[in-house]
RNA sequence: GCCCUUGUAGCUCAGCCGGUAGAGCGCGUCCUUGGUAAGGACGAGGUCGGCGGUUCAAGUCCGCUCGAGGGCUCCA
C-alpha cells in the first residue's frame, strides 16, 4: 500500500478506489467485469503480484490436479487466489505450495498472451475441467476481447497484464486462507481463498511483514488491554464493551468536549429511553426495513400469555409481530424517532427553527456474529447524536454546521487522513423510503455543501440510509479496514412519516426537513479509532493519568504528596509511584503506561520546592521548575487541548 | 450467518509419539533508598474455555458447544 501511495499519491488512489467501486454499482456490470477493468489499469506492482497469483495457482494445479480455479486479482496488500477442491488447506499445505511457487519462478517462465474466440476458449476450459472459467468467459461483455495468459504448463483466462517473466517476480509470501463466496455472493459456493503478497525485492517484504507487526501492536484490542481502556466479558456478551475506569476517562473527556462546541453552536440536551414501543418504530419504517439487524422484540406479558394459552405456534407469534396485531418494545436501533417525538410535543412556529437536540443516545443494532470487532463493530454503542429540525431554506447552512463541527474533531485530534464519501440511494434497491423527487432535492442539497467542504470526496450509489442520504467521514484502522465515523445525513422522509409540521410567517402548516449528524459516529468506534490513531499515546487532556510524580526515595514521599494535592485540586489526573524500585524502573513503567507527563522529585526538588519535568515525548530532562509553573503549564496544554509533539 | 485458524496462571507463551502442569512479565511480602526505560530474595496464583466420548490413564485423541482471530457476506 505505502508503495502504491508512493506511486499514486492519495487522491489518485481514493480516485482509483472510487472508480472501481462505481463500476461494481453499475447494475449492468457483473463482477468479471470489475476484475477485467482492474486488470487494465495496473501499476508495475499490482502487475507483479497478479503475476504472483497465477504462480500460486501454476503451483497449486501442480500440488492439487483436481483444485478448480476461479479468479486471482492483486489487492492493496498483494494478491488472492479462489480455489475451489474438496481437501482442505492447511498451514502446512501453505508452506508447500510456497516452495512450489518458488520452483516455479525459478523456472523463469515466460508470461504469453493469447487472443482467442469465445469458441475456443470454451473448448479449452471444458478440457480442462474448469468450470469457474466457463462461468467468468461468460462475464466478459460482448465485445470484449478474450484474452489468456500462459506461463509453462498453466493457462488461465486473464485480461492481464503481467510480467515477462516469471523471475520477476522476487519475493513472495502466503499469508493466510479464507472463505470467500463465488462471485462474493453468500448464496453460492464457498471458495477456499489463499491470500499472498509480493514484492519487488526481499528487503521490502521484510519491512512489510514488520509494518503489520507494528501494525499489531496499536491493534486497539491490544492496547485496549494493555492500557486497561476497556473489557469486553463473555457472560456479558459478544459486542458488549465494558468501558473501564481509564477507558470512561477518555470517553468523558470526548463528550465534555464536543458538549463545549454543541453549546456554541445552539444544541439543546436532551435524554430518552433505551428501549420503546414497536409501533414507533413501525411508524418511522426502522422495524420493517432493518428488522433482520435488531434485537429481537420484548413482547408484552399478558399479549405472550395470551398467545400461549391459544397454543400459538412460534411462527404465528413471528407473524402477529409483524403484522403489528401483538405489541412489544423494541431495543431501540436509532434515537431519531425518540427526538421526534420530543419535537412535535409542541406546537413549533418558524421562529423557533432550528430546533437542534442532541443526546449521547446508545443503540442497539444485531450484527452479525462475524462482523464483531473489538470497539469498532460492536452491538451496542452510544452516538453522539443530534437532529436538527429545521425549514427548507435553512438546509443548506444547517448542513454547513454539522460538516464544520466534523471538521472541528478531527482538526483538534490532528486526524488527516480520512476521505469523505457522499452516500447516494441504489436506484434498484427497495430498501429506501420516499418519494424520489424528495431523494433527489436531499442529494443535490448534500452534494452543495459537500463541494465548499475544501476535501475531496467521492459519490457512492447505495451507501445511503434508508431514509435519506449522506456525508460520512471514513478512516482505515491499523489494519485496513474502513470504518464510517462522523455522518451527516439529510432527511425529508421521517417528517412525512411522523406527520411534523411548523406554523410559517403565512400562518399555515408547513414541513420541517431533519438532519441527523453524530461527529464522532458512535463513541465506542471513534475510541477505538483513536487508541489506534495515537498509538495509545494520547494528549495530555484525554489521557487516563497526566502526570506520574516520581519519588527517588521514600524520603521525598510527603513533597510529593503535597504536589499531588495541588494537582488534583487543579482537576489534574495523576498518581505517586512510591514503590520500592529505582528512578529508571518507575520511568520505564509510567512510559509503558503511556503517562504524559513525569514529575521527579529527589532530594533538591523537595528542598527548593520543585519538580523536574520529564515528558513522554521529550525524554530529555528539562530541568527543575518550580510546582506552581509545572501546574500552569499543564493546565495550559490540557485548556488548549494540544497536541502531543510528534 | 459461512469458511479457515485458535482457546494452558492477570498478560505473553512452552508443554515431543496420551502417564494428572512450566517459564518470563505482572502481583504479594521482605531486603535494598537509588537521579531518567527493568536492584535482589522468597512467595501466592491454573477444575489446561465448557460439556460429553475413547482409554487403565486426556491439557494432549474424537464429537458437540461457547468465545477469540483472519477472511467472505452484511452494516440505518
Amino acid at each position: 500500500m505505502l508503495l502504491e501511495q508512493q506511486c499514486l499519491g492519495r487522491s489518485a488512489l481514493i480516485a482509483i478506489r472510487q472508480a472501481k467501486k462505481t463500476l461494481a454499482n453499475a447494475a449492468c456490470m457483473i463482477e468479471h467485469a470489475r476484475f477485467y477493468i482492474d486488470m487494465k489499469t495496473m501499476t508495475p506492482l499490482e502487475e507483479m503480484r497478479h503475476s504472483a497469483a497465477h504462480i500460486l495457482a501454476t503451483a497449486v494445479l501442480r500440488l492439487f490436479p483436481e483444485a478448480k480455479l476461479d479468479i486471482g486479482p492483486p489487492t492493496d496488500t498483494g494478491f488472492y487466489y479462489d480455489f475451489d477442491l474438496e481437501h482442505k488447506f492447511t498451514a502446512a499445505d501453505l508452506e508447500r505450495i510456497e516452495d512450489e511457487m518458488r520452483k516455479v519462478i525459478k523456472e523463469n517462465q515466460r508470461f504469453e498472451r493469447i487472443e482467442a474466440t469465445r469458441d475456443e476458449a470454451e473448448a479449452l476450459f471444458t478440457k480442462l475441467n474448469q468450470p469457474y472459467k466457463i462461468i467468468r468467459l461468460a462475464d466478459i461483455p460482448d465485445g470484449e476481447p478474450v484474452t489468456f495468459y500462459r506461463n509453462g504448463e498453466f493457462t488461465d483466462l486473464c485480461a492481464g497484464t503481467h510480467v515477462n517473466y516469471t523471475k520477476q517476480v522476487k519475493a513472495i509470501k502466503l499469508l493466510s486462507i479464507a472463505g470467500a463466496y463465488h462471485k462474493g455472493d453468500e448464496k453460492n459456493k464457498q471458495l477456499q481463498r489463499i491470500y499472498g503478497t509480493a514484492f519487488p525485492s526481499k528487503e521490502e517484504l521484510e519491512h512489510y511483514l514488520q509494518q503489520l507487526e507494528e501494525a499489531r501492536k496499536r491493534d486497539h484490542r491490544r492496547l485496549g488491554k494493555d492500557l486497561k481502556l476497556f473489557h469486553i466479558d463473555e457472560a456479558v456478551g459478544q459486542g458488549l464493551i465494558l468501558w473501564t475506569p481509564n477507558g470512561s476517562i477518555v470517553r468523558q473527556e470526548l463528550q465534555n468536549f464536543i458538549l463545549d462546541e454543541l453549546q456554541r453552536q445552539g444544541y439543546q440536551q436532551v435524554f430518552t429511553p433505551h428501549i420503546g414501543k414497536l409501533g414507533l418504530y413501525r411508524t418511522s419504517g426502522h422495524f420493517p426495513y432493518y428488522k433482520e439487524s435488531q434485537f429481537m422484540p420484548i413482547i408484552e406479558r399478558d399479549a405472550m400469555d395470551d398467545m400461549v394459552h391459544r397454543g400459538c405456534s412460534c411462527a404465528e407469534l413471528s407473524n402477529s409481530v409483524d403484522e403489528g396485531d401483538v405489541d412489544g418494545y423494541l431495543l431501540k436501533p436509532m434515537n431519531c424517532p425518540m427526538h421526534i417525538k420530543i419535537f412535535d410535543s409542541q406546537p413549533h412556529s418558524y421562529r423557533d427553527l432550528p430546533v437542534r437536540l442532541a443526546e449521547f443516545g446508545t443503540v442497539y443494532r444485531w450484527e452479525q456474529s462475524g462482523e464483531l470487532n473489538g470497539m469498532t463493530r460492536v452491538r451496542g454503542f452510544t452516538q453522539d447524536d443530534a437532529h436538527i429540525f429545521c425549514t427548507e431554506e435553512q438546509v443548506a447552512s444547517e448542513i454547513s454546521g454539522c460538516l464544520e463541527l466534523v471538521k472541528t474533531v478531527f482538526s483538534t485530534l490532528g486526524m488527516k487522513d480520512y476521505r469523505v464519501r457522499i452516500g447516494l440511494r441504489d436506484p434498484d434497491s427497495s430498501k429506501y423510503t420516499g418519494d424520489g423527487a424528495l431523494w433527489d432535492k436531499a442529494e443535490a442539497a448534500l452534494r452543495q455543501v459537500a463541494g465548499t467542504l475544501g476535501v475531496p470526496y467521492t459519490e457512492e450509489p447505495g451507501e445511503a440510509a434508508f431514509y435519506g442520504p449522506k456525508i460520512d467521514f471514513v478512516v482505515r484502522d491499523v489494519i485496513g479496514r474502513e470504518w464510517q465515523l462522523g455522518t451527516v445525513q439529510v432527511d425529508y422522509n421521517l417528517p412525512i412519516r411522523f406527520d411534523l409540521s411548523y406554523v410559517g410567517p403565512d400562518n399555515k402548516p408547513h414541513r420541517p426537513v431533519m438532519i441527523h449528524r453524530a461527529p464522532f459516529g458512535s463513541m465506542e468506534r471513534f475510541t477505538g479509532v483513536l487508541i489506534e490513531h495515537f498509538a495509545g499515546n494520547f494528549p495530555t487532556w484525554l489521557a487516563p493519568e497526566q502526570v506520574r510524580l516520581l519519588p527517588i526515595t521514600d524520603d521525598q514521599v510527603p513533597f510529593c504528596k503535597e504536589v499531588q494535592a495541588k494537582l488534583k485540586a487543579a482537576k489534574v489526573r495523576c498518581s505517586i509511584d512510591d514503590q520500592s524500585d529505582k528512578l529508571g524502573a518507575k520511568i520505564r513503567r509510567a512510559e509503558l503506561e503511556k503517562v504524559p507527563y513525569m514529575f521527579v522529585v529527589g532530594k533538591n526538588e523537595a528542598a527548593e520546592g520543585k519538580v523536574t519535568v520529564r515528558s513522554r515525548v521529550r525524554k530529555s530532562v528539562e530541568g527543575a521548575r518550580s510546582t506552581a509553573e509545572a501546574i500552569d503549564l499543564l493546565l495550559t496544554e490540557i485548556a488548549s487541548r494540544q497536541l502531543p509533539e510528534a
